[in-house]
DNA sequence: ATAGTCCCGCGGGAAATCCCTTGATTCCGC
DNA sequence: GCGGAATCAAGGGATTTCCCGCGGGACTAT
């Protein structure tokens, strides 16, 4: 595979050159000293990888280069290699399209595993980097608790709370459920006098959290 | 640090003992055949991690163990060790409380990466399994475009439009913003006219979809 | 400049809908 | 059998909706 690799560091670019070059898949194709430079180089080369360094200060941050390169060519996959252990830039970066994510403090075993990791299709993420991916994604997921809704709620009311905060009318409601819009009205009083709520915004925000509201 | 191992297969324990208490940092105090063993030795030994295995069939599913242990004992850290590279595994796993995931086929020092960074606290993830976590975190986060909103709609009308997903009454929004019903009303007509929207539930579903909703 | 367009704000009035209180039925567990 | 809850429902006042129309300000193209 074809591999580009973007660092301000001269020493780094031909260091990492003579790793990857070592390797019998591996063919090191070109370098670049900055975000500006590595587009271009990509534009030029075509590379299966990008190993790009986030911290690249002249030209263009590697960040910004990330996005503009991952639009215009979405074929190369990029490898950030930075030093920050930081949680914001691993966001960032994902976001913008990059597939992996090393330290270059990790021994080089693990930077050609994510060489040829992301090559086949995958994401390599630093393992100890998880920490705060897996921490967003419980919290994203994880805000509902369902147990005390079925205890306090009847099942009746556990219909019509979904509906009523995806905002059907109570006309709409009562037609769904073939009862009258009265019978519907005095469901809702049941749940929000359940539930504590005084109004119809505090109602949404609870559907919200105790995610029944899957449109 | 004290580790207890959780596995259906009595050569997989002892050749984990084996290689684990060969490290100087690690001292394997207890071994467990199933998931309610598992719970009990934990309880009895209070180790700080317990290693398990996912698919211990007879007494109870390594998952579900994993739930409870966690939450009676949160102190101990849990790691996930299974032959599963199954992205449904890793979810419900992690949402159970589990620290980390490895694979068996990982090698030996990817295990002993993964126990010491967990008992730091951190959380381990196979970094290929990372993939599937990262297209979660990307869709949660990026469904919104954004853009085509703020082409589309005025400043006010992007002021307007979250409230009346969230469930505000007209004379709520009239009153928080200091204007008339009748205007809110009109805006009101002016969004679902630009946005296509027809009724209450699709300008709902629209805001949800768009990240406007954030209590 | 003038005309066109969009955003913002406001109003009337009629019909539909929502909200609140009250009450009837049924079914269930004690 | 009796309290309690679930389900259903009606009456009446408050609110929303929907149809109209009005005017001022900003920006643009002619």
């Amino acid at each position: 595979m074809k591999i580009v690799i973007a660092d301000d560091h001269a020493m780094v670019r031909s260091g990492f050159s003579m790793i990857l070059n070592f390797q019998d898949d591996i063919e090191v194709i070109g370098a670049a000293a900055d975000g500006i430079e590595a587009y271009a180089m990509v534009a030029k080369r075509r590379p299966d990888i990008l190993i790009m360094d986030l911290s690249m200060p002249p030209g263009e941050s590697g960040l910004i280069a990330t996005g503009k390169i991952k639009e215009d060519y979405p074929d190369t996959k990029i490898l950030i290699l930075t030093m920050h252990d930081d949680e914001e830039y691993l966001f960032h970066v994902l976001k913008n399209g990059a597939s992996g994510y090393v330290l270059k403090s990790a021994p080089d075993e693990e930077l050609l595993l994510a060489i040829r990791t992301i090559y086949e299709g995958g994401t390599y993420i630093h393992p100890k980097m998880a920490t705060s991916l897996v921490r967003e994604f419980i919290k994203k997921d994880k805000t509902a608790s369902t147990e005390d809704l079925f205890e306090l709620l009847s099942k009746r009311e556990l219909e019509i709370l979904p509906l009523i905060a995806k905002g059907y009318g109570n006309k709409e409601i009562a037609e769904r459920l073939f009862i009258s819009v009265k019978t519907v009205e005095a469901h809702k009083s049941k749940i929000m006098e359940k539930l504590n709520l005084k109004s119809r915004p505090e109602l949404v925000e609870y559907a919200l959290k105790k995610k029944l509201l899957d449109f």
